[in-house]
DNA sequence: AGCACGCCGACT
DNA sequence: GTCGGCGTGCTC
């Protein structure tokens, strides 16, 4: 019998460094699969998890496991499993994966003081403590329920409800139930902003000590606190940002992604994973149903609703009864030519904030742009404020005389005079946020007009204070981005203006659509939440284009039709939920040398990518191809198969990693398996 | 990815 | 004569 246990270890080393795989070492007792290690490797000393054994036999002389972490009860299998699958399937090492959806700290710590740091925790909360009064369900709410809990394997269902229509009622009882069972529920949200208020609606019905919660805005210690509540099951309620998906969770019952169709659920670093896909892997590995939810759900879970791989529920009724928004398209054609452009606004629009403003409403004017302009343009030598290190328009910023990349960050002193040729008359082509809230002054001399967008939210506390401001009523008009337009619970706005949203309508990515068309309707949503005030609400659209087929469905709140008509495009077009994508991304100071790269891949590939049926394009620029003196391009990689693009991608991992030595001045490259925007 | 070792230019 | 550039090689 042998003294020594060979212990597989995951280490956070990259896919293609050649160590992709586990690293065995030994170690005198057994550890159990998902126990946290410190491991040697090289001279260093390095975190790491035991991983089950595979039978491949170990290489050469094994060295000895540092520490085993044994304060910390180990990872379960299903978190293994979850952890082990978003890594093959994001085509990263075991170990990254593993390490960096841990909390920080965890890494660092010791078992002694990660010991401490459990006792300081305290007892569990006190578990099924009475919760606060339910509100009575509608009966789209009680029969989504009903289906909910009804017979059948539990499986993903889309609750698909429009604003307002009492989703989060649902995910509370279907919560309330799953606690009641003893189990733990897991909550995903696209925002850190949105936390607060869905912490608040758990808090008063479960009793807030029950409620964990995990989001990047934590500070390293609050983190592991939060992540150890629920690793040990002393919080039931585990609510936070795409990188809880990962979060351990000992009895999980229940995973809810709230807003599902937001692209915020794609992270878009280092494993590029969907929160939203991989809670719906997770939920079938733990057997676990999974609630996605959304007013306006993603192309690929409608499909899949479709299909029939999802069951879908439907919510089609504002609680209280009151009707949606009525949807205006203002023809902006018929602006006389020329006054168009000289102000973001027609004429009626304003008639109608004034009218608002009489009445003691709320306006709220949507526009996905920050900044007072775009950009800046000298008529006399055409010199525009692009920015030294982008392929980028710097925005004029006015309130603090600024000219700023919003890609590299780069700042500079707005000039008093074109640099170029020294013309004072320098314009501000288009318009932002801060130009709309300026003229919205100007035409509004008595409304009170605030402003909530990223720049206007930068200090802490700030978002807080501004969104209290418009819920006691000390804003009439409030302009945003769509910061504004996901969410915030606004009683008292009864208009909301799109002021000019066709941009996307002829964009070149292909998600653009339905992005626009989820963000209108998410926009809308904030109006006329107050039953008293719904019959009055209005989402007016400023469009050049009303003939439009996407405004046409807007008008009617008709997502189906719409949906219908984006699926029917891409599936003529080869897009997904049809195909299954992934972009080869290559970055160097020149173009040239990341081009080169990615098409040397693409000939090492082509026997391989034909023998399986995936389709290697052409090496493209991303829209913005440069960003801080860095020059990136990317190909895309298309199969109808899933299976068969990423059994290309996890062949050509390797190879690819041999071709780098092959092109100096090559930054980095990377595998985008599912990107959002190609 | 780190972190070595290792061989060629400008400084105490 | 050393400090330091980053080229390539290794880590269970």
């Amino acid at each position: 019998m042998s003294l020594t246990h060979r212990i597989s270890a995951a280490v956070d080393t990259p896919q293609h460094s050649g160590l992709g795989g586990l690293l065995d070492y030994r170690h005198d007792t057994a550890l159990p699969p998902g126990t946290l290690l410190r491991v040697p490797l090289g001279r260093r000393e390095v975190p790491a998890i035991a991983w089950p054994v595979t039978d491949e036999p170990p290489v050469a002389e094994l060295r000895p496991v540092a520490a085993a972490l044994t304060a910390l009860p180990p990872l379960s299998p299903a978190w293994i499993e979850l952890v082990g699958f978003a890594a093959g399937y994001y085509q990263r090492s075991v170990g990254e994966v593993a390490l960096a959806v841990l909390p920080p700290e965890l890494r660092r710590l010791d078992d002694a003081r990660l010991a401490k740091r459990i006792a300081r925790l305290g007892p569990a909360a006190p578990a099924a403590s009475p919760p606060a009064e339910a509100p009575p369900l509608s009966a789209e709410q009680a029969a989504a329920l009903d289906a909910l809990a009804g017979p059948g394997a539990p499986g993903t269902v889309l609750l698909h409800g429009v604003t307002g229509s009492g989703k989060t009622e649902v995910y509370l009882q279907a919560a309330a139930r799953a606690l009641a069972a003893g189990r733990q529920v897991l909550v995903l949200v696209p925002e850190i902003n949105l936390t607060p208020q869905l912490v608040a609606r758990l808090g008063a019905r479960f009793g807030a000590p029950r409620i964990a919660t995990l989001h990047s805005g934590l500070t390293p210690a609050q983190r592991l606190r939060q992540w150890l509540l629920a690793h040990l099951g002393h919080a039931d309620l585990v609510l936070g940002t795409r990188l809880a998906v990962f979060a351990s969770l000992p009895r999980l019952g229940l995973i809810v992604v709230d807003e599902e169709h937001d692209p915020s659920f794609k992270q878009q670093e280092g494993a590029r994973y969907s929160a939203r896909d991989l809670a719906v892997y997770r939920g079938r590995i733990e057997g676990v149903p999974v609630l996605l939810g959304s007013a306006t759900p993603s192309l690929e879970t409608w499909h899949n609703a479709e299909q029939g791989r999802y069951r879908r529920l439907v919510l089609s009724q504002r609680i209280g009864g009151g009707p949606l928004p009525r949807v205006r398209l203002f023809d902006m054609n018929r602006l006389p030519k020329d006054r168009a452009g000289a102000t973001a606004l027609s004429a009626p629009l304003v008639e109608a904030l004034q009218q608002r403003l009489e009445r003691g409403e709320q306006s709220l004017l949507f526009l996905n742009r920050r900044g007072y302009a775009p950009v800046l343009h000298c008529g006399a030598c055409s010199w525009k404020s692009g920015c030294p290190h982008c392929s980028a328009w710097r925005v004029f910023h006015k309130r603090d005389r600024t000219l700023r990349c919003h890609h590299c960050g780069f700042t500079e002193r707005v000039p008093r005079a074109c640099p170029e040729c020294g013309n004072q008359d320098i314009a501000a082509i288009g318009r932002g946020t801060e130009k709309l809230e300026e003229q919205i002054a100007l035409l509004l001399p008595t409304a009170r007009v605030a402003r909530i967008d990223a720049d206007s939210t930068r200090a802490k506390g700030a978002l807080e204070a501004q969104l209290a401001a418009v819920h006691a009523g000390e804003v009439d008009v409030l302009v945003g981005t769509q910061m504004v337009a996901k969410g915030h619970d606004f009683r008292r706005i009864t208009l909301v203006a799109a002021v000019n949203p066709d941009a996307a309508l002829f964009a070149s990515d292909f998600r653009a659509p339905e992005r626009l068309f989820a963000l209108l309707m998410q926009a809308g949503g904030r109006a006329g939440r107050d039953a008293g005030h719904a019959a009055l609400s209005e989402l007016w659209v400023q469009t050049w284009h009303p003939q439009h087929a996407l405004y046409a469905a807007l008008l009617r709140h008709d997502f189906a039709a719409f949906a219908a008509a984006q699926l029917a495009e891409r599936e003529a077009a080869g897009l997904p939920p049809f195909t299954h994508l992934a972009l080869l991304r290559a970055e160097a100071r020149s173009a040239e040398v990341a081009t080169a790269f990615l098409r040397d891949a693409a000939q090492h590939l082509a026997d391989a990518a034909a023998a399986r049926g995936v389709g290697l394009y052409p090496p493209v620029p991303p829209p913005v191809s440069r960003v801080a003196d860095v020059e990136r391009v990317q190909m895309l990689v298309e199969s109808r198969s899933r299976a068969a693009l990423q059994q290309l991608l996890a062949e050509a991992m390797p190879r690819l990693h041999a071709l780098r030595a092959a092109h100096r001045g090559l930054l980095r490259w990377a595998v985008d398996v599912d990107p959002l925007s190609i």
